[in-house]
DNA sequence: AATTGGTTTGACCATTTGGTCAAATGCAAA
DNA sequence: TTTGCATTTGACCAAATGGTCAAACCAATT
């Protein structure tokens, strides 16, 4: 087996983002040729299909971000310190754009899931820790299928809805950003202040 | 200035349904045509163009978001209770799929918003009114702009991703649905949790 | 019945778009 | 230099798509 080629890599990364700014329905093959300074031809020797260069990609961004919420039970860090260490990583992946991305192809065609599924475990990793963690009496009672949601949405939404955020806080985009720098350690603390419990 | 006729309306009901889950770009003049059943001409015949469709159809979703999200200090509620309001309304028109289309579109084309911008008030209303109530001390100190960020975001994300969020949590749509039956309350008391000064 | 004006549509058009292919190009091995 | 193989591309194609238009349709008015 063959390593891809410098030029296929190139694609890539062309067609990345291409595809995380505007869509599958929203890419023209040849704006990627073009932007990766290729013939259409060209680009089609390398990916047959429009459909088959999309799948790779779609495919990479989810195994960057896979394990980023898959882990929850390999390290020595107190619940605490492991939602800060996912608020923190989760936070950074999603600003390369690319969680909008995932979610508007999911929801364009939701059976480009259906492979992974098949190979997921049958136990959400979150879940399973954190029924733990109440049952030890660490948090207040509230259901942890719950607190995957809420963590989840803390963590992505600022990010997805930038542009309409953004001009409701009347914010510059540098502004923005800037007070985005902080969130990620606030939504932390927020997210353990609403189910620690007090002494 | 006429109104708008039964046929007028009916497309526009048709046409929102394919804009709001196929976007934009994925939907086609035809197909509005066929589920509204009528010819593609018809169609054109009342709205001339799909941007112009389009453009009304994405204002009548802003029309109906919008104030959802504005209305701070027009009644004699507590903080509390008016966060328990907000929480209902907010994920109660979210699930209708609206919210997912407003940011892909606006996402799509950043100019859509432009002429909202401009009518705008300069003052955010949820972040002038919790300054407020933090100025009284009864909440933990926390920018009230992180607090926007994060109460929008509890409230819209779990629709929004709901596919993945569905797939992560081993759910079927009908249990996903039961999981979502009781979160907008939960939303709001963990939200008040989290900031509520503690005795 | 004839006229009028809004409504509806089949046929058609120009452009866009994903995809193909034979020919050309470059390049390393023989 | 020649052979062979991977790479590159301009030209081309078929289907899809937004949009147009003259003709047909239909209900109300004269």
């Amino acid at each position: 087996m063959q390593l891809s080629s410098d030029t296929e890599k190139m694609i890539l990364e062309t067609a990345r983002k291409e595809f995380e700014t505007k869509g599958y329905n929203g890419t023209r093959m040849q704006s990627i040729a073009d932007a990766a300074g290729i013939s259409k031809a060209s680009l089609h020797y390398y990916f047959r299909s429009k459909d088959n260069l999309f799948e790779k990609i779609f495919n990479d961004a989810l195994d960057e971000y896979v394990p980023l919420i898959s882990t929850w039970a390999d390290d020595q860090l107190n619940w605490e310190e492991k939602i800060k260490r996912f608020t923190h990583d989760l936070v950074h992946f999603i600003k390369q754009g690319k969680m909008l991305f995932i979610i508007r192809e999911v929801n364009r065609d939701p059976s480009i899931l259906e492979e992974r599924i098949k190979r997921a475990k049958a136990q959400n990793k979150f879940v399973t820790y954190f029924d733990s963690v109440q049952a030890e009496g660490k948090i207040r009672k509230i259901d942890t299928r719950h607190l995957y949601v809420l963590l989840n949405s803390i963590c992505c939404f600022p990010a997805i809805n930038q542009q309409m955020l953004q001009k409701a806080l009347r914010l510059s985009p540098k502004q923005y950003d800037e007070l985005m720098q902080s969130y990620a350690e606030v939504a932390a603390d927020f997210f353990i202040h609403a189910i620690k419990k007090m002494k």
